[in-house]
RNA sequence: GCAGAUGUGGCGGAACUGGCAGACGCACAGGACUUAAAAUCCUGCGGUUGAAUAAACCGUGCCGGUUCGAUUCCGGCCAUCUGCACCA
């Protein structure tokens, strides 16, 4: 007879939920683990696959955890506040709540019938007022402690339906809806002062185990920089511009400055600009450009000068004009910049556009490190001027190279600069001495200049040699005659352009030809640069020139160090209505009130109409008989804020609320949070490793530091799983009709085969392609497991047959389990099970221990089968199978024998034999002997219990 | 452009800390059972040469290096995916 999952999966499920089996306890004294994965967003479109991939992983996790003794903590809810349900209420005038309760009605059943072992006497609502209560309470108490103010920040807003839009619903700049241009409009908003945190959110990472990658894209985000805030003042008035750089040692080369087009300062210097027409108009031309516009063409740089006025680098106190131009941003740093073009491939750009100076401040400097030229520790240094030349052929597309024969270099012309020479002169007259070469049709000297540091063999010094690049064209192939002592080091060729780069091996030589060659790139990879033409700083290592100049900077009172944060405060109003309303009052007198906490929750109103208003307004600012009210500080009247919470905001503490979801009084007990905290392990997408971690980390810190939650941070552990994608290997979406209905897996295969496939497909972190031929496969292997019965023998404890595979899979399962590699331990499952099908026997302590361990991926089935073997208890309540690490050393193993690295043979020994053992047993082998038949044996290398391999000629 | 990841049979993938490449599954082929098919069970299955369960050679994106030995370590490329993107 057949396995009916439908009937079994039906029975398990029903007592499971009946009987609230997997409840959390109330026992404190227990060890607890708190298991977290992200709550689903309750869509129309019901359960996605991708969402039980998560699931059924920490259920496993979570299931493993109980059999262990822990009291485990698996909670389950619902993210409702939304975008979908608002605009399917816009369009069908149905109230996103209702919407939201069906929504949450078939997730439920949808989660339910995979057998999920949550707790869902806890679940949440982030809709239900008794949820968002506590998400306006800590609204008040950000408010209270200064991080939440308002202030003036652009939304996006739809010149077609005229609503301002969020961030996801702006597509490639246009509205996602109409199709319309997006334009950024300024609205008062709500903000909450997570740069503030910015430092700690950074810091504490050290302190929890999230994947390294989570880590850093945190960091990224965060953006942490260090430099300096400089103030260059403006000619002939008493004003200055600051600036935010990360290399204030670039600062002689600092030739121009640009400021942002919103930068303040203009309103102070409007007097003194003589064509604030065209800035205005610029000013007026950036602003229409929707943020997509103003980094899609970034290619193409735009700018104005600002005519009249003038700055004055505090350094070199040369006047230097300031520009305006949207390549630089008014919400990073302080809006405006130094400019220093050779350094910068951006301030490049602009400054070839514009024609404006280019001066080099920092000079790659290379050593060498091949032995023979290795500078020497014990030799004096001498400083040598040298040309470079790069010389080209007067028709072919071929460069000049020296082959310099017994001293392995392979280089362009190259000499000393003598005295009074220019470095042109040199050029022409190295090119003439070492080639012959002298029918030149042009010469440039190169704008860049190099250092290299090598121990000169044949003058016994070390030499830094300070490189002018000089580019000639030959005329023709005119030679006059050279000397033997100019050219008895070395060979001149001709090298086509393409080859160059093969045939050259000097460092520098490279780096001078690239440059050459790409007129377009700045000197930006300056790490090891050395400091030039900056008086201060000459000759410094780039770190130290910026100690230096700092502290010059800082005793001269023109700038200071300055971190920066690419972080900015978070957006926290949106203009629309199915959010949580911002419990916040305005009062002519008294300015901005926070409700009574005793008033919360500050309830959703009803309405009729969910469409924003003309301006992007919310659509509660409709509500005229909500909005007004009176002012809870002074009782006079004051009308209630309309802009309502980001989705972020109840997922920002969610996990708190699981710990103690009924409480009242308080948005958790003090005894819960103590208990429960901090999430041990917490697992989610990676699309959410930067916003909501971080807002969560961010919430959870400032309650911390009020006095609410026992830990600095919420999540002790941050995996993330891979992405499941359609069978074609893209993204599962309606329009390319690769979207799999876990409701017809379930159906068709059954919750546990749904499970263990979604487990087996492969690694758990890495995205996965769909696969119908293998979850059928899956299937199989389940209905093997079932008709293992058949084989049942009697046996107390493990059979010798088994004994050892007992054991092993014991310990791999476990292993793999916690480092959640479930597809390897689905293959041991299975690998197994082959081994019971090829003796036909299995005895009851095996399939016990069996059923155990295969429990948390296929719970239905294998509670089941442990019925039929005549258990009295049910798996769940059963202790997590241990091994004996004894009981898995293999006393015979087989080791492969190569010689010269291919294996010839394999040989049987005992384990830990005495090499020389092991040496006679691999010459006493018949194929190591044929092998070995006329050879010289060179080496044998032995590796323990490894592998022997033998060296022959 | 920046950051992160990935690249292994026809396919999904395995391989501890450098030690027999291809576990496990899918697909495919052959066999058993069946009147037949499905299901199930058993066997085979990287490529080339070969009658072969003999043997040899090739083979983990590409090029090179270190090593007795490299999917694994190092250097340089290429391709794909995912974030972020004028952050000074």
């Amino acid at each position: 007879m057949g396995y009916n999952f439908k009937e079994v999966e039906k029975k398990w499920q029903d007592k499971w939920y009946t009987e609230g089996t997997f409840y959390a306890k109330d026992d404190t004294s227990m060890k607890k683990w708190y298991g977290l994965i992200e709550f689903p967003y309750p869509s129309g479109q019901g359960l996605h696959v991708g969402h039980p991939r998560s699931y059924t992983a920490l259920d496993i996790i979570a299931r493993k955890k109980r059999m262990e003794g822990y009291n485990v903590l698996y909670p389950i809810g619902f993210d409702a506040f939304g975008l979908p349900a608002e605009n399917y209420a816009i369009k069908n005038h149905i109230h996103p709540k209702i919407t939201t309760e069906n929504n949450i009605a078939h997730f439920t059943e949808q989660l339910k019938a995979l057998g999920f072992s949550f707790d869902w006497s806890r679940q949440v609502n982030t809709t239900d007022p008794n949820y968002y209560k506590w998400t306006q309470w800590i609204f008040i108490q950000l408010f209270k402690h200064g991080l939440a103010y308002k202030t003036t920040m652009p939304i996006n807003f739809c010149t077609g339906c005229k609503v301002g839009l969020a961030n996801e619903e702006v597509v490639n700049g246009v509205c996602e809806r109409c199709g319309s241009p997006v334009v950024q409009k300024e609205k008062n908003q709500w903000m909450l002062k997570i740069t503030d945190y910015a430092e700690r959110l950074i810091q504490d990472l050290d302190d929890v185990d999230y994947l390294e990658k989570i880590k850093i894209q945190q960091r990224n985000w965060i953006g942490k920089s260090t430099g300096a805030e400089i103030n260059f003042p403006i000619a002939g008035t008493n004003l200055h511009l600051a600036v935010y750089t990360t290399r204030p040692d670039t600062i002689y080369g600092a030739t121009y400055m640009v400021i942002s087009p919103e930068h303040s300062i203009l309103e102070s210097l409007k007097d003194r600009i003589t064509n604030l027409d065209e800035v205005k108009d610029y000013q007026e031309k950036a602003s229409l450009k929707s943020d997509f516009e103003r980094s899609e063409l970034n290619k193409e740089k735009t700018g104005v000068e600002i005519q009249g006025v003038k700055a004055i680098n505090p350094i070199t106190k040369e006047e230097i004009p300031i520009w305006i131009s949207d390549y630089v941003l008014v919400s990073y740093g302080t809006g405006a910049i130094m400019a220093v073009p050779a350094h910068d491939q951006r301030d490049f750009d602009f400054s070839t556009k514009f024609h404006l100076p280019i001066k080099q401040v920092i000079a790659p400097h290379f050593v060498s490190t091949d032995s023979e030229d290795k500078p020497r520790s014990d030799k004096e240094w001498v400083d040598r001027d040298t040309v470079l030349v790069i010389a080209k052929h007067w028709e072919k597309d071929q460069y000049l190279c020296l082959d310099w024969g017994k001293f392995k270099w392979h280089s362009f012309v190259l000499g000393g600069i003598e005295s009074g020479e220019t470095a042109k002169d040199a050029a022409i007259r190295e090119l003439k001495e070492e080639t012959g070469y002298c029918d030149i049709k042009s010469v440039q000297e190169l704008p860049f200049q190099m250092f290299n540091s090598f121990y000169a063999k044949h003058k016994g010094v070390n030499r830094k040699a300070r490189y002018t690049s000089v580019y000639i064209e030959l005329a023709s192939g005119k030679q006059e005659a050279t000397k033997e002592e100019d050219t008895k080091n070395h060979q001149y060729q001709w090298v086509d352009a393409q080859k160059v780069p093969e045939f050259i091996n000097l460092e520098n030589n490279h780096f001078a030809f690239h440059m050459m060659q790409n007129p377009q790139e700045a000197f930006t990879d300056t790490n090891t640069g050395i400091v030039i033409g900056s008086e201060l700083i000459n000759g410094l290592s780039v770190a130290d020139a910026k100690k230096k100049i700092i502290e010059y900077l800082t005793k001269e009172g023109i700038g200071k160090e300055k971190v920066n944060y690419k972080l900015r405060d978070w957006v926290f109003s949106r203009q629309r209505y199915w959010g949580e309303p911002i419990p916040m009052v305005y009062c002519e007198k008294c300015g901005w009130v926070p409700l009574d906490e005793k008033d919360l929750p500050l309830v959703l109103p009803e309405v009729e109409d969910y469409e924003p208003g003309e301006n992007g307004e919310s659509p509660l600012a409709k509500q005229t008989e909500w909005i007004n009210t009176t002012c809870p500080h002074c009782h006079g009247p004051a009308k209630r804020e309309t802009d309502t919470m980001p989705q972020w905001a109840g997922s920002s503490w969610y996990f708190l609320r699981y710990m103690d979801p009924h409480n009242d009084k308080e948005l958790a007990s003090k005894e819960a949070l103590n208990y429960w905290s901090p999430v041990d392990w917490y697992n989610g997408g990676m699309e959410h490793t930067t916003l909501h971690l971080l807002y969560s980390r961010f919430w959870h810190k400032f309650l911390y530091d009020i006095g609410i939650v026992p830990t600095k941070e919420p999540y002790m552990k941050r995996t993330s799983h891979g992405m499941i994608l359609g069978s074609n290997g893209e993204k599962m979406s309606k329009s390319k009709g690769n979207v799999v209905n876990p409701d017809d897996i379930v159906n068709e295969f059954g919750a546990d085969t749904f499970r263990v496939y979604e487990m087996f497909m492969g690694p758990f972190d890495q995205t996965a392609p769909w696969s119908m031929e293998s979850i059928r496969g899956c299937g199989k292997f389940l209905d093997r497991v079932w008709n293992l019965q058949d084989f049942l023998v009697d046996g107390d404890t493990y059979s010798p047959t088994f004994e050892k595979a007992m054991h092993k899979a014991i310990k791999k399962v476990s292993e793999d389990i916690e480092d959640m590699k479930f597809n390897t331990a689905v293959a041991t499952f299975m690998s197994l099970t082959n081994d019971f099908y090829r003796e036909k026997k299995i005895n009851r302590a095996e399939f016990r221990t069996f059923l155990q361990l295969l429990n948390p991926f296929a719970p239905h089935m294998t509670e089941e089968l442990f019925q039929i073997i005549g258990q009295t208890t049910t798996i769940a309540d059963t202790p997590w199978p241990t091994y004996d690490p004894s009981k898995i050393i293999d006393e015979e193993i087989e080791i492969p024998v190569q010689i010269n690295g291919k294996r010839k043979a394999v040989v049987t020994i005992p384990l830990d034999s005495e090499e020389n053992f092991v040496k006679e047993t691999v010459h006493a082998n018949p194929a190591v002997a044929s092998g070995l038949e006329g050879k010289t044996i060179r080496k044998e290398i032995y590796v323990k219990n490894k592998i022997y391999n033998i060296v022959i000629s």
